[in-house]
RNA sequence: GUGGGUGUAGCUCAAGUGGUUAGAGUGUCGGGUUGUGGCCCCGAAGGUUGAGGGUUCAAGUCCCUCCACUCACCCCA
């Protein structure tokens, strides 16, 4: 019978990576929490409309990469393409804009693109995000971006790129889409089909196509940096200024684009150069008129998102750091002893201890050997002789050496032992 | 959605131009003195060669179709 597999672009996250899931994540709350966030659970399912407003009609996500599909009540809903809207969602919808001024939240959860797969590309994929809402203060987003930064570093990456770039506002962005419209529509012949297209639908994306012509077309083409308002240009450069106060190495990337619709002013990317194409392990900026767009009051946010296959991929986390070992096996010989080995070594785990034994009735040498292999620190030698004289053999695995243990004391003996370690 | 690459044991891979019962390493299990791990030695289990069809006396190998995985385009975390 042929086996059920998993769903393409799907991907099962096996105990030994797992582990370091969960290292990354705890990293994530320590240090996000550190800077005030506070997390908020999501779901995963929305209404379709959500993401449709928020991320844009027109953006390749809502055109042809979200499951949608119509529930039974015959409303249209969508499993989440990013979690950001969501975020929005439930701001607006429990009123969190009245409670404080000042809202920092994160979540932590996986997302679905119907893309196809590849090396760093999934269909579904987790992501962290983290969302300040209520200040466009520039020193906000050098926060928010310095907090990223020192996210990253805790987990040991620290040579990856930061860009950042500004996207511009409603006062600036639609007088410099006319004049990259007009510029580049005369040099139309030269530009990719692709770019063609881009032409009419989003103008801004042929900034970052990799075909050479369209390369060599845009670098000598008007950039929106040099068409940003006064408010833009001081927004930009405060937030450069901000980081500078850090070490935290960044340059400007005035080509860098954002697939979502509703950036404003500042947008930041952190790259890598070890996850071949898909190499954006970070990114995020400001979003000053979501909330609007969304019905809520005046709401300016920023935030990112932080790819987490991406990130642990690249995350030097040694196996030593992350994997348990248990400290103590208990290598029981016989019935009896066995039964005495599954009372010690439970009770053992009631007290905290990281202990394992084997109810197989296997030889001596083959329970050693696993005591062995699972890299416990102790083995506990358990036969009849042993219980007939109330004394087991504990045995130091790394120096070979034995020494007696009553067993009408044992647990405690152990107890006292390991935590000495 | 479009290209390229690859599918043989749980994992990593072998099997000149088609030719017996498809091999090795690793992992698993067992053994090498009675009750003692690592190193070494021996043995066992484990395969519908991705699936289906075709050519042939004969297909893991050649042809076709499909599927999966993978890398890239596209897009993005």
């Amino acid at each position: 019978m042929k086996i059920i597999t998993a769903v393409r672009g799907f991907k099962d996250i096996l105990p030994g990576e797992s582990e370091k899931w969960q290292f990354v994540e705890g990293k994530a709350r320590e240090i996000f929490g550190n800077f005030g966030f506070r997390e908020i659970v999501l779901p995963i399912l929305e209404k379709t409309e959500l993401f449709r407003r928020s991320i844009g009609e027109t953006t390749d996500i809502v055109e042809k990469e979200m499951y949608t599909f119509v529930d039974r009540g015959d409303e249209s809903l969508t499993m989440r393409p990013e979690a950001t809207a969501s975020v929005m969602r439930a701001y607006l919808e429990h009123g969190l804009y009245a409670s404080e001024s000042l809202v920092k939240l994160y979540t932590i959860g996986p997302m679905f693109r119907r893309e196809r797969p590849q090396k760093g590309r999934f269909r579904q994929f987790n992501q962290l995000n983290a969302e300040l809402l209520g200040s466009k203060d520039p020193r906000v987003d050098a926060e928010v971006i310095l907090m990223l930064i020192t996210f990253l570093r805790s987990v040991g990456v620290a040579d990856a790129r930061l860009e950042i770039n500004s996207l511009g506002c409603p006062a600036c962005r639609p007088a410099f889409r006319e004049v990259i419209h007009k510029d580049l529509e005369e040099k139309r012949d030269g530009l990719c089909e692709d770019c063609r297209r881009r032409l009419s639908t989003n103008p801004l994306r042929i900034f970052d196509c990799k075909v050479e012509g369209c390369k060599a077309i845009v670098a000598t083409a008007p950039l929106l940096i040099e068409f940003l308002c006064g408010e833009c240009r001081e927004h930009f450069d405060a937030v450069q200024s901000g980081l500078r106060l850090f070490d935290t190495p960044f340059e400007v990337n005035a080509r860098m684009v954002r697939g979502l619709d509703y950036y404003t002013k500042t947008a930041f990317e952190v790259t890598t150069g070890a996850l071949g194409a898909q190499n954006a392990i970070a990114g995020g900026g400001r979003y000053d008129r979501l909330v609007e767009e969304l019905g809520g009051p005046e709401s300016p946010g920023i935030g990112f998102a932080v790819g987490l296959e991406r990130l642990v991929a690249v995350a030097p986390i040694p196996d030593e750091t992350v994997i348990p070992r248990p400290e103590l096996f208990i290598a029981a010989l016989g019935k009896e002893a066995q039964d005495f080995a599954f009372v010690l070594c439970n009770r053992l785990r009631m007290k905290g201890a990281l202990a394992e034994t084997d109810y197989g009735a296997r030889s001596l040498k083959s329970q050693m050997k696993r005591s062995d292999k699972l890299g416990c620190r102790y083995t506990l030698i358990l036969g009849e002789r042993e219980l007939r004289e109330r004394k087991a053999l504990l045995r130091d695995m790394k120096d070979s050496s034995q020494q007696p243990l009553g067993l009408d004391d044992a647990e405690n003996t152990i107890l006292g032992i390991l935590s000495t370690e």
